[in-house]
DNA sequence: TGATTACTGCAAATGATTTGCAACAAGCGA
DNA sequence: TCGCTTGTTGCAAATCATTTGCAGTAATCA
């Protein structure tokens, strides 16, 4: 059992809640995907096994996800207004998307850091947290010889 | 005359395209603003001055000024599916909102160039645009003793 | 001063996500 | 194991931001 499927069932017993065969579901499918999936996407792909699942049950998983902080959601510049969910949180990671096939990359630095506290020092704000979001080609696109399409970056 | 005005002007003649009284009105509202104006807002404000204007124009004109690279667009984290336009572009410069009430702050930074370039040399991909977006309490809102609401920041 | 045709306002469409509701089914206690 | 309680699901309709078709209006050019 994934580790996604403990630990929601664990906090789903402290309030009560219950473990259904599509959340199960969900979550089993969520927890093979390296990418950052779209509510559809992963409904498409747990639909395999459960015809009768429906696209609203998705997004409520994906909410009590949210909710107990286990996904984040982001919606990056080049798609229209979106959401990809996140299973990667909560480790403080960036993102790098494709503009040609969509992929997500994450990776790691340490650079925010100083740029957050740069900026609290500066406006004298708090900054609670802190994202980079680079988008271009990856290798694979960028070998297939995908031009770079300009004005799709993020502005 | 704004330079937005002028710079329209003369692309909207090169296309055969045509300067209302409409463009001009929101033209002229939008460089009143520092702020990243929703749609909404500012076509509330542009409407004050003509009760008459649709919010459809108002998105048109914002959409030809993204075409001709006048204002880039931006969907925070913090807010639902809302896109706020940005008329500072196309100077790079990165965003801070604050997550009480929603300001946003443009700030510059170099760190972003070695981002860009440690990212390029590890995935071997392409990196056209990038951009870092912080949140957390601006100065008012801290000293208001705004609490930093859990779970709303960036993540 | 027209004539041409780009632009506007309106209403209806779109697309992603949410929600109300009746039927269903986890998980508890007997 | 069997009911019961009530959380959850599937469905359809609602919502919200944004877009689009269309008929009427008005910039611009000759």
């Amino acid at each position: 059992m994934g580790k996604l499927v403990q630990e929601i069932n664990k906090r789903l017993r402290a309030h009560g809640g219950r473990m259904t065969i599509q959340r199960r579901l969900i979550l089993e499918t969520l927890e093979t995907l390296t990418n950052h999936p779209t509510a559809e996407e992963l409904f498409a792909l747990a639909r395999q096994r459960d015809p009768a699942l429906n696209l609203s049950t998705v997004y409520r998983t994906l909410r009590l996800l949210e909710q107990e902080d286990l996904v984040s959601t982001r919606i990056f510049n080049e798609e229209r207004r979106q959401e990809r969910f996140d299973p990667a949180y909560p480790s403080e990671h960036h993102h790098f998307m494709c503009t040609a096939c969509k992929s997500v990359i994450e990776f790691e630095t340490d650079s925010i850091g100083q740029i957050k506290m740069q900026f609290e020092r500066r406006f004298d704000a708090r900054v609670e947290t802190g994202s980079i979001v680079l988008y271009g080609l990856c290798v694979q696109c960028r070998q297939e010889g995908n031009p770079t399409k300009p004005g799709t970056g993020d502005r």
